[in-house]
DNA sequence: GATGAATGAGGATTCATTCAT
DNA sequence: TATGAATGAATCCTCATTCAT
């Protein structure tokens, strides 16, 4: 009988049973390192030539677990987009809610926005390929268009601050610019002036 | 005098079924069956998620066919590609080559530019999502930077003669922010005043 | 003490399905039944006109199992082929490495050899008609010149025992012997008198 | 009406039209052609993998005159083979029948062999490849079985002048021996010391 | 006799996903 | 939670053969 008393113990030493919380903090961790795999492999290889095994190889877990985590190889692109744009947004927004002078605004979150690309290369590439794919992109849409509208609007009003008449049409403009300027530096970025880009834009703010 | 008229129709009869321009004609006529049918479903579908077998019922002719005309899947979007990038280069030089003013150039060269783009969307949505696929641009970088090289030094040129200083990194400036427009332009054609933004941009030359 | 003699059963339950013994089990036995599969089929119908849809069906799995074992069709063919060799190997060198009479030695080595092929003809078929096809063997030469190099030197060694001057001619003139033998019985075997043959062979060795 | 009386002779000039004669002799060439390339071809890259196209552009024909020539790609190799045979029984046979003592016909025969086989090495490593390849011989094994009786029995007739006993079980030996031979010199005849191995084997005759 | 464009059935291979344990 | 063997639909590609001219 004594023996059984002892079971739960010798299963502690075992299994090291986790609490919730522990079994939360694997789970995070895991998610980490396949999303960090997968964003790897998709910014180097292409999406479609990225294969669920060579994801899982990567992040050092099995195909079944990752299946636990997502529910397809869509689902995790998708994770990992939305965990992209969220945390852009959280610096994003972070600055523009500051109390500055409006050309010292316009400065510091467009060299923030060159900051967060140049640090993240292989991110920006790969979400600036999917961009342009809809078959994959589908689905997203809808919740991509609306976070982009706060931004507008928070660009707007940073626009009226600088006096600028249609605001509208600047924002339009400045991210125009500022996206054609990534593309161009994602594209050869040993040899394109990013820096000097940015001041001919800033120029145009007398920023 | 009159009988050597119909020596081809002799030699058709007894030698060839087809003359060799016969042959080169039919040829030609099914590669642009082809092209065309591949350009439309890679643009609307994604090449990823285009078949060949799509691409043959699409195009009217049999997937052998196809094999008999380019090496594989991924040849014939190279040839689609090199196809529209020597098609645009040709108006694009001849109305640099033109002897105008140069701010009257500017606008020429600028609104021809959209005017392609708006023409042929799907066309150059497909083109933007392949520039951000390493994996398929493979072996085509090589010649598409040569080419670009000779753009870029007639654009200086324009530039040279519209008093800018640095022209290379007004050349820089100028196509990322047109790139941008079209960017945005092609994701939202039915909203994105791109009339209005190419003015914005025009200004910048007095043009 | 008792308690741990379970201890792999409860990892099994919480860690893995399976130990990794299991897992190893299990491949082994998929791939004895693939590889037994092939070489009936490679056998009887030609590597050229089997196809891995008929492996598959003939071994009880998918397709795409095989391809989990085996890199591609060809990589099954060598993966047979170098499983014979090896088996060879293990009696051909066991009965030289006894102790006898080289005479006692030559006939025993010489009726194994034939009882080896009798007993597997289909398998033997299969590498002779392989042996021919360049197209097939590359990759695979180098390997089996290597092994083949320790057969002749045990072979040179026993004719030496049994007294012949040019050793190495010997050794190409048996092995030449035999095989022509096994050639016309594989192509007859119902008709072709391989037991006397070999005596004869064996005569010239007062075997 | 006079122009049409020269008809015959304006085509006379374009088509240079054929005699009889001249046509089968232009077949011949053809023929002859194909069957070089197609036999090259087979013999290096093996029969499976030489395609049909391969053959037409070697000979330099078209795809459809090579089917105006042979019914198949299977008909074409048949055709090779047949020819092949043929051709050796032809010197084979002359030999055979020549008066001269057994043992200097055994010596011409058996040397004429080696020779044959080592001007013609690409064609007799192509025979070998076929002759354990049972799907392609199929439909040829009748004919070639017929055909190697009629060289038995002249064997045999020579080994009874030679004062062999059992004159087939010898003709057996003979040939499993000579074939092994060339077996083994097709497979590497820069190192194959095959005039020393035949000299064992005449040896056994006093030839 | 001669051509080569066109066919399409057939085959090798890939890979997201499932599931028993 | 974790594993990896197993699946099979999907897809690219090959190539012997036909046929209109």
């Amino acid at each position: 009988m004594a023996l059984f008393l002892t079971d739960h113990l010798v299963i502690d030493k075992i299994m090291s049973p986790k609490t919730k919380q522990q079994y939360a903090e694997i789970r995070e961790r895991s998610r980490q390192n396949i999303e960090e795999a997968a964003l790897e492999l998709f910014a180097t290889r292409g999406y479609a030539h990225t294969t669920v095994s060579q994801i899982a190889a990567a992040a050092g877990v099995s195909k079944g677990l990752l299946y636990n985590y997502y529910e397809s190889k869509e689902a995790l692109l998708h994770g990992i987009i939305m965990g992209a744009i969220v945390e852009s947004e959280l610096w994003w927004f972070e600055i523009m809610q500051q109390d500055l002078p409006p050309a010292q605004q316009m400065r510091l979150i467009t060299e923030k926005s060159i900051g967060v690309v140049k640090d993240n290369l292989r991110h920006w590439k790969l979400m600036a390929s999917l961009a342009f794919q809809p078959d994959i992109m589908q689905g997203l849409e809808m919740e991509i268009m609306q976070r982009k509208q706060g931004m507008i609007e928070a660009l707007q009003q940073l626009f009226e601050r600088l006096g600028v008449e249609d605001t509208l049409a600047e924002v339009f403009y400045y991210s125009a610019t500022l996206d054609g300027m990534f593309m161009h530096y994602m594209n050869r970025p040993e040899a394109y002036p990013i820096q000097t880009m940015v001041e001919y834009l800033l120029k145009r703010y007398n920023a």
